[in-house]
DNA sequence: CATGAATGAGTGTTCATTCAT
DNA sequence: GATGAATGAACACTCATTCAT
C-alpha cells in the first residue's frame, strides 16, 4: 500500500519532467532530486527508465478508454453520429484536463526509440479502431456520405482532433474554451463526413 | 565545392539514420561509419549534431515552400479554393517522395529537447500561416463557409493532412495511391469548409 | 535453536550459490529469493556478506580437519607412512563428498579479495602443516628419501591433491571411482618420496 | 602504432592491478588514474573490463607457450622424460619471471565468473595436453612406470607445479632459487611416473 | 581539409546495508 | 525475530566534442 504511494510520486514527477524536458533530457536524478528520495527506490518500482515511460502512456491509454467508452444508458439511443460526436468532445476535454500526459503522448513518444515506438504505435492502432468502428456503424445506418474511406477519414479525424487539442491546449498557454473547440470541431467534419 | 560534397554526404546519412533510429539513438559514429570518413570531418561542416538536424530540418522546410508555391501562371486562375486544394495535393506528393524527411519532421523531430522544439515549432507555424493566409482569401471571396473559424480549420487540416500523411506513405509499407488519397482528402475538406 | 537453524538455511543457500555462480555474482538477493525470507533476516545472523563466506570456510576447515584426523585407535599403528596414506585418501573422499565446498575451497575463495585472503591462506598452511608434520615424522623413522625436501614435497603433495580432486570430482561429471584415483595418486607419491 | 603503446599501457597497467587487488576490486577508475589517462581511452582499446582480462591471460598462455616449446633443435635427443624435465624446468622459471600474470593465472582467474572461466578452462585443458602429450610419448619409448595413469600424472604434476610454483615463487617474498626448487621438484618426480 | 586518438562529464543501473515497523 | 522499503556510494560504460598532426 505504501509502496504503491511511492510509485505513483514517481510516475507523477516522471509525467511532468517528461512532458517538460522530453524523454532523453529527463534524467533519474532529476526524478529522484524533485522527489527527494533515493536513487535506488526508482529501480525498486521500476525495472528501468524505459517502463516508467510505459507505465505512463499504458495508464493514459487505459484512462482515455474509460473517457470516450459510450455507457449501457447512452447506448440505447443508437445513433452512430452521435457517438462520434461525444467521443471527440469527450476526447478533446480529456485532452485539455491531463495536458502534461497529452503532451508526452503527441509529442514526446512518437519517434523516441526502437522500444518505445511498438507502444505508440499500439495505443494509435487502438485508438484508430475505436473511431473506426463508429464509422462502419454509421455507415451501416447509412449516415455516412458514400464517397468516405472509412480508415482514411478515421486518420483524418484522429490527426485533426490531436492537432486542435495540442495547439489549442497545449502549447497555447491561454485557456481556449473546450467547448466552442469541440462545437467547431464538430461542425466541420459533421459537414464533411456525414450525409 | 568538393566540401560542398561532402556536407550533402554527411547530410544524406544523417537523414536516413535519424529517420530509422531517431535523434538520440544515431550517433556520430554512425554517420561516420556510415561514410567511411573521419570523426573530425563532421564537425569542419557542422557545428554539432544539433546542427545538422537543424540543417536537414531547414532544408525539408524551404523543399516544401518551393513545392506548395503558387506560380505566377497559376496565380492567375485567381481562385484561392483551388489553390488550397493544389497545396493539399502537392503535400502529400512531397511526404509521399520524402519519406525519410517526413519521418523525422512528423515523428522524429517533435518533443526532442529545448534546443530543436523552436525551430520545429517555427516551421509548423509557417507551414499553419500558408493555410490560413489560403483560408482567409477564400473567406474574402466568399468560399469558405460562414461558421468555420479559419485557425481552427487550418490546425485541422493540417493535423488531418499530417496523419493521412503518415499512415499512408510513412507507415505503411504498402505503396498507396497518392492520388487518391490526395482526392480522397480535398473531397471532404471541400465538403467540410466550403460553400 | 530455531534461530540456529536459520542461519544454517542460509549458510546452505549461500553455499550452493557461491559454488555455482562465485562470490561477487552472487547477491545477497539470489539468497532471499531462494529461501523466501526477508532482506534483513540475512543481517540478523551475519554481519555481512563476506561473514557469511567466511563461516563457510570456517565451517569446511574444521569439518576437513576432523575427517582426517588419526583416531588413537590408529595412532597405536605408529606409522607415519600410513598416516599420510590415509589422510591423502580420506581427504579424496572428502573432496568427493563436498563438492559445492570444494569448488569453492579450490576455484572461488582464492584471490576473491583482500578481507578473504587472509582466511584462505591462514587455512592452507594449517592443511600443509598437517603434511608436514606427517612428513617430518617420517623422515624419524627413516622412511623419507634422503633428497627430499619436507616443505617443498608437502606443496608438491597438496598441489597434486587438490588438482585430482578438482579435475576428478568437481569439474568431471562423470563419478570417478575414488578408491582407484586415490590408489593411484598415493602410489605415484609413495614412489616419488618414500624409500 | 601509437595506439598499439597505449594499449600496452593499459594492459600493463591493468596486470599490476588484477594481480594486486582481484579482478572486482580492480575498477577501471583505478587503471586510468594510474595512467593519468582519459575514462574513454580505455574503451578505445578494450570492449569492456572481461575485455582486458581476456587479453592478458591470452597473452599470458601464448607467451608459456613459447617459453615450453621444444626447439627443432632440442627435438633431436628424442628424449621425451629429457622434454618433460625441459618444460617443468621452464614452466618455473617462467612463473618465477611473470610474477603478476601468475598470480592472475593460479589465483585471481579461476572461479571469477562465468564469462571468464571458460577461457581459463581452455587454457588448462591446452596446458595439461602439452603435459599428457610428453608422458605418451615417454610411454611409448617404455620410460614411463607401467602403473601409471597418464591423465591422472598429468593433473598431478600440473598441480604439484602451480602450487610449487605459487608458494616459493609468488606468495614467499624471498627469492627462492629457481634451479634449486626445479631440481628438487623434478627429482621427485622421476622417481614416481618414471622406470 | 581530413583525421582519429584522447577526453571526461554524464548516464543508467546495481546491490550491500540499514532501520522503522 | 522477521521484514522489506529505502538508501546512495559506486561502477561500468557512452558519446559528443576537441585538437595535434
Amino acid at each position: 500500500m505504501k509502496g504503491e504511494l511511492r510509485r505513483q510520486q514517481i510516475l507523477d514527477s516522471a509525467l511532468r519532467l517528461f512532458a517538460e524536458k522530453g524523454y532523453y533530457e529527463t534524467h533519474i536524478d532529476d526524478i529522484i532530486r524533485d522527489l527527494r528520495i533515493g536513487r535506488g527506490t526508482v529501480y525498486q518500482y521500476f525495472a528501468n527508465k524505459d517502463d516508467i515511460f510505459f507505465q505512463l502512456l499504458e495508464d493514459y491509454y487505459h484512462r482515455w478508454k474509460q473517457v470516450v467508452a459510450i455507457s449501457d444508458e447512452e447506448r440505447k439511443i443508437n445513433d452512430p453520429v452521435a457517438y462520434l460526436r461525444m467521443r471527440i468532445r469527450r476526447t478533446l476535454a480529456f485532452f485539455a484536463g491531463e495536458r502534461e500526459f497529452t503532451r508526452i503522448y503527441l509529442r514526446i513518444a512518437p519517434g523516441i526509440n526502437k522500444d518505445i515506438e511498438p507502444l505508440i504505435e499500439r495505443i494509435e492502432t487502438m485508438v484508430t479502431d475505436v473511431v473506426r468502428q463508429d464509422l462502419e456503424l454509421a455507415r451501416r445506418f447509412n449516415h455516412l456520405r458514400d464517397d468516405i474511406d472509412i480508415s482514411g477519414a478515421a486518420n483524418l479525424l484522429i490527426g485533426a482532433l490531436h492537432r486542435t487539442a495540442y495547439y489549442d491546449f497545449i502549447q497555447t498557454e491561454t485557456d481556449a474554451d473546450i467547448g466552442v473547440t469541440a462545437e467547431n470541431f464538430v461542425r466541420v467534419f459533421t459537414a464533411g463526413i456525414f450525409k
